[in-house]
RNA sequence: GGUCGGAUGGCCGAGUGGCUAGGCUCAGCUCUGCAAAAGCUGCUACAGCGGUUCGAAUCCGCUUUCGACCUCCA
């Protein structure tokens, strides 16, 4: 495939990706709620849809990306909730809202720089947007497809679903809708159950809450996608991007109101990742199964054999399609920690190979090999972005490049320009595009030098033979992570852990 | 109960009507003072039963089984 294609949910079908505007690509995503900690399962839509964007850049769009933050509504933390049960609690015994929605944004900021997603153009907020989602609201009831009653607004869903395709996205039929059996709050003021709120009137002591034409209240949850998506990226934008337990309701939901608001569809192409499962098991609140991020990086969990590197789950993540469920089982991080570390050494070695610059290939076989495999890998980025198989071809070039390290394979076997190919591709897909980056960071230059000692002290010992000095110093040094390596060429390398 | 999606070798995971990804593990070999790393070689799977086909893991049907959504959820 030359073009990109994605997997288009909305039709369940792969489509040819054209852009609205030429040259430019809008993409939006559901962020985060900040009333608690992002775990492991929040990983995947945020590393999936980074990986989005930086194709799309890749391929020369420029690309406004749009994240929201999910900062209102009717939240709770950890059992806390955001409404003041007793009235006469001191102003600093109640809870901020203010105060949870900065820490855990804070906190997930810092993950996700940790994942080297790249941030979004754009992170607009819930509560910095009450005003559009304000006017959004009025303009849907002007058009008679949302009601007001005791202060609260909802959705006319049955009189969507007479005109427009409701259910399209997530697979659903009104009528079971209109019939499910559950206990929802306010069922009993909506005309319809499968009417959803717009607005929220709130109780005297709900903490959030803002003025509106209906009284003091608090937005419902999906108005805030369609309102700010529209404001950033315009009424009809490229992608949509979030995990699949989202389709229903939310984007849903986002379709039936922007679908009124503006006369037409808000979105092109939506594309959702599976999900994270742990033991067969979705992860998520509700199930009691989550590792956060800030465990899965220190060990510290009952699940976990170790920690794990954020760029050991990043590359996890991609080693699978995003479509795809992802068991979790410290077998496979550990199986993925392993692969990585190999691939970024090979890619390591690799940038200091150099090329005589022969234009003919020794072997022409291996040459041709090399080009196929390379550029395979913009074919399988197009084909709805087959990280798994991109990947699969660095690790088919990962022993040319040992090999040439090791002497079993001559650097002049490749052309200059496969040479050159080759190592385009390892930067340009490794690192730019799937965003991965090396495990430890450059070492201090002091830690260099105290290395380089100990490692002449070993040489000499090696030289009169003296075999228990120097084994003493590689095992000592691997007690502390510091890996040495002899290598052929009678110098020595070290890695550390 | 309804809707949808899976079931792939020891494990994780791609994938397509025929040319039998990739990773991890394991075994053997090469290199090496010994290691480590690396290279080479080997291990050939697609839940079951029918059907379509010259040919199916890949298409169709049924069965078994797991999961997701239907409620906040990435």
């Amino acid at each position: 495939m030359s073009e990109l294609h994605v997997h288009n949910s909305f039709t369940r079908q792969k489509e040819k990706f054209t852009s609205i505007t030429p040259g430019y690509a809008g993409l939006y995503v559901c962020g985060p709620t900040v009333s608690g900690e992002s775990h492991l399962g929040h990983s995947r839509p945020y590393i999936t849809f980074d990986v989005v964007q930086r194709y799309l850049r890749h391929l020369g769009y420029k690309v406004r990306y749009v994240r929201n933050i999910t900062d209102a509504g009717h939240f709770e933390e950890e059992g806390r909730e955001a409404i003041d049960k007793v009235g006469e609690k001191a102003k600093l015994e109640k809870m901020e809202p203010m105060e949870m929605v900065q820490k855990y944004t804070n906190l997930f900021h810092h993950a996700f720089r940790l994942f080297n997603c790249e941030d979004p153009a754009i992170e607009p907020t819930a509560t910095g947007h009450i005003v559009e989602q304000i006017n959004m609201i009025e303009d849907i009831i002007s058009k008679g497809y949302a009601y007001e009653v005791n202060g609260s607004v909802y959705f006319d869903v049955k009189k969507y679903a007479a005109s427009y395709p409701y259910g399209k996205l997530s697979g659903r039929v009104l009528e079971d809708q209109l019939e499910t059996t559950r206990e929802l709050d306010g069922q009993d003021e909506k005309r319809n159950k499968a009417d959803f709120a717009l607005w929220k009137n709130a109780p005297p002591e709900h903490i959030m809450r803002w003025k509106s034409p209906w009284g003091e209240g608090f937005p419902g949850w999906h108005i805030e996608c369609s309102a700010m998506s529209s404001k950033y990226l315009g009424e009809t934008f490229d992608i949509h991007g979030g995990g699949m337990d989202l389709q229903f309701p939310h984007h849903e939901s986002e379709i039936a109101q922007s679908t009124i608001a503006h006369g037409h569809a808000p979105v092109n192409y939506w594309m959702h990742n599976n999900m994270i499962t742990i033991n067969g098991k979705k992860m998520g609140k509700s199930y009691n199964n989550v590792i956060k991020l800030s465990e899965l990086f220190s060990g510290n969990h009952p699940l976990l054999e170790q920690a794990y590197h954020p760029m050991v789950v990043r590359f996890y993540i991609l080693q699978t399609h995003y479509r795809s469920t992802l068991d979790f089982s410290n077998e496979a991080l550990q199986a993925s920690e392993r692969a990585f570390r190999r691939l970024w050494e090979a890619y390591a070695i690799l940038q200091k190979l150099a090329h005589s610059g022969n234009t003919d290939a020794e072997d022409t076989e291996l040459d041709q090999k090399v080009i196929t495999w390379c550029n395979e890998c913009a074919d399988f980025m197009n084909d709805d972005l087959n990280t798994a198989k991109v990947l699969a071809n660095l690790f088919e070039l990962a022993p040319v490049i040992n090999g040439m390290k090791g002497g079993q394979v001559s650097i002049e076997a490749l052309s200059a320009d496969t040479f050159a190919l080759l190592k385009n591709t390892f930067k340009t897909y490794l690192e730019d595009i799937l965003g991965m980056q090396p495990l430890q960071a450059e070492q201090s230059g002091k830690l260099d030098s105290v290395l380089s000692l100990l490692i002449e002290i070993r040489t000499d010992a090696k030289k009169r033979k003296d075999f228990a000095t120097s084994d003493q110093i590689r095992n000592k040094l691997a007690e502390t992570g510091v890996q040495l390596k002899d290598e052929k060429d009678g110098t020595v390398s070290y890695t550390i852990e």
